[in-house]
Parts: C-alpha cells; structure tokens; sequence
DNA sequence: TATGATATATCACTCAGTGATACATCATGC
DNA sequence: GCATGATGTATCACTGAGTGATATATCATA
C-alpha cells in the first residue's frame, strides 16, 4: 500500500448522538434532560436519545472541551437536581466542521439521486 | 427513568465510513480500491478511507446484508484480484433510510445557522 | 527485473453508543 | 402525610465500529 501518507482519519470525530447534543446547546445553555427533550422536539419524536448514551457522550465531549459547565440561566427558583452545559468556543468550532462535512455529504446524496424525492 | 417505552436506538446504526461506502456503491457495483478511489474523487480528496477500515466495513456490511459479491462489469480483460460488490435491496433501503435522515439532519443545522453561509 | 501503484486482508487496540439499573427530587392529587 | 409519575443525574458492562500497523500479491512500466 501507499496510503498517500497522512490518510487514514480525516472523517470527523463525532458520532450521531454527539453531534445531535452540540446542536441542541448551538443556542444556549441547556441542562441534560433538556438536550434529550431539545432534540426529541426538533426530530419530531423521532429521535430519542436514552440517559446513557447522553451522559456518558457530555463526559466525553466535557473530557474533549466541546462543553463546559455552567450556571443556570435563570438562578432563582431553579431546580437544584440540574446540571447545566454549554458550548466552549471549541466546541462551536467542531460543530461548524461536523455541520460543514455534512452539508457536503447531503449534497453528495442529492447528486447520487438516491432519495425519490429531493426538491 | 421512564424513557417513554421504545426509547434508546432510533438512531440509524450506519457509522460514516459505511455510509460513503454504500454512497459509492449506489450507482453501479465496484471493487473494494475503487470505492476508495470514488469517495476520494466525490469529496474533491477531503475524505479519505484506509484500507483497514474499507475490508472490515465491508464485512460486516456483508454480513449484515447490505451488500453482496457480484461479477465484474467487464469480464474480458479483468485484473484477478479484483472483488466486486454491489448493493443488496436490503443495503439500498438502509442507505435511503440513513439519507432521509441526514437531509433532517442538514435541515436542522440550517435552521440553527450553524454555519455562516448555507444559502 | 526492479519499482511504484493497485489490490485485498487481518490483527489489535481504542472509543462511542447503549440497555439495564440505580437513585434522588420535584410536583401533583388524594 | 404520602403515594405516584415525571424530572433529573449517574454508572456498569457489553457490543460494535473505526483505524494504524502490517503483510502479501499482482499489475504496469521503465
């Protein structure tokens, strides 16, 4: 093999569920149970994550610096239970590289025409 | 927890590299260098799979029946140590599945304006 | 006949996703 | 007062996907 050198990686580190956690903190903070909420609202129902899959993915997006804790927004009469994360500047960043990967694979499945419908 | 029953999966179980892999197989069957070639020439050289990724996802996309082996396109002439795979209805379903979800998925970054452009 | 591109394959490792499970606290109705 | 269901965070153990390293063979060519 070759392997032109530095192949081997270039894919984009983060999987589905992360990805779809940094979208649901693009806008503003939110607390854990509120990113699974987030996103079953902006999928319609049909996207739901489960506990361990989101506490175990804000682990490792914390232990990445793609997060970071923070206050809650509104500190008088909140929930004590709550724990709330936001997007560092890092985090944006690899959001916007991961959006950006995907607007080109979108495109790539247009051009294949592998949906019935595209519009 | 109450996880509302049916929770937890939902989520498309295609990772990216298998999903480039059955993008590259959607128009005609290929070999296993050729789809590493076509990703690379699809994605302008962005997106680069290694051999060791592209065999075992392969594999497991065989067992899972998502693509079988098939003859060569042009028999005559043919360098032997070729393998050719082409998509099983099973792959197609799942790669149409995985596309409508991804153009959800490219939706919702939109509408987050995630990006600083996406016109 | 050496070389580089083409071609397939496996191993071992790491890391992400996830079902199961546990437990605390809030709001509500009885 | 207290039971209940929704809200909320957390960990364990398992599975499975991706990948660097490595090996090996064949093709085209000079």
């Amino acid at each position: 093999m070759s392997d032109s050198k530095s192949s081997q990686e270039a894919l984009g580190s983060l999987g589905r569920p992360a990805f779809y956690i940094l979208l649901a903190l693009a806008d503003r903070e939110r607390h854990g149970y509120g990113i699974i909420l987030e996103i079953e609202s902006q999928t319609d129902g049909k996207v739901r994550i489960g506990t361990s899959t989101l506490y175990t993915s804000l682990q490792r997006l914390l232990r990445r610096g793609f997060i970071e804790d923070c206050q809650s927004p509104s500190p008088d009469r909140e929930d004590e239970r709550r724990r709330y994360y936001r997007l560092t500047p890092a985090g944006r960043q690899a959001l916007r590289l991961e959006a950006a990967q995907l607007e080109d694979l979108a495109r790539m499945v247009r051009d294949k025409r592998i949906l019935p419908e595209t519009a």
